[in-house]
DNA sequence: ATAGGAACTTCAAGTACTTGAAGACAAGCG
DNA sequence: CGCTTGTCTTCAAGTACTTGAAGTTCCTAT
């Protein structure tokens, strides 16, 4: 049989480091129900975390970046204890994140186009250069056409 | 004189869209008194922005975006700071901007490649292709450890 | 053994939006 | 003209943490 020497634990805050998540946040998590609840220790109350609860942690943390929503993280992490029985919802859920992402990095790029004409304008006020101004107010009138006609979505 | 035949104004939506603020954002800042109130349409009860809205809307994004608290922002522009604040001062703000919005962009990538990614596993899964789904595991991970540096900053 | 301090605990309240319900207003169509 | 569609309005409630208070527990050092 495997001996199990080097039973590495985890306390609270070293858990929140190695997965980004601060510590009243992984409590947060564990209060609604994201993760299962954590073994405490036998003597105080203190969780105890376990390479493998690190390895859910991780997991959430990933959801968590990409923007979805802690009742579809508790979704799609009690779907994962299925397994493969349980891959089209998977599968379904994903897509609809990447969907999100790609919004949003529509969203983004619009603000960087205006961020960067708002650039250019106080360029041109700051060099004195009257005409210049003007163009660029021009441009971000035209954005914002732009903008309504794409408006579609 | 200089005739200003043509006042461009904009709806929330419009507003919304071009300084990156949710209208429901918007309506919040108003209310709070992080922005004076806004015009009203004639007939309608509807705000009405004009550019000079649209450019300090434009500001409270960039603070927002540069973590200030509400509380912070509506000092901020309380005491005048915004209006006072030179051309150069500006400028440097604006590119903190950008450059947030660039490393944004840059995350957003990130994560549209990691939840590609995890589609990719999960469809190896449901055709029993446990080899490619352990290939894509390992890779996930390795883009996970990137993900963490990028939310950490 | 005990005193001090850091780190942990729960729970309540705060923060900064976000969403949903219910209704008003304006344009386009039959 | 009325009807549908769409965007707007307010306000209340919800979300996802975050912070703070008050009370344990762990550790280290005297």
């Amino acid at each position: 049989m495997s001996a199990p020497s080097i039973r590495h634990t985890y306390s609270i805050k070293e858990a929140a480091a190695l997965t980004g998540l601060p510590a009243s946040t992984l409590r947060y998590y564990e209060s609604i129900g994201v993760i299962t609840p954590i073994r405490r220790g036998a003597s105080s109350k203190h969780r105890v975390y376990t390479e493998e609860d690190l390895d859910l942690l991780t997991w959430v943390s990933c959801l968590s970046a990409t923007g979805m929503s802690v009742a579809d993280m508790r979704r799609y992490l009690a779907n994962g204890e299925l397994g493969a029985a349980a891959a089209s919802d998977q599968i379904a859920l994903l897509k609809a994140q990447e969907e999100q992402l790609a919004a949003e990095a529509k969203a983004i790029a619009l603000r960087k186009r205006y961020v960067g004409l708002k650039i250019a304008y106080w360029q041109a006020v700051q060099d004195g250069d009257g005409a210049g101004a003007e163009r660029l107010s021009d441009e971000a009138r035209t954005l914002a056409d732009d903008l309504k006609k794409t408006r579609k979505q």
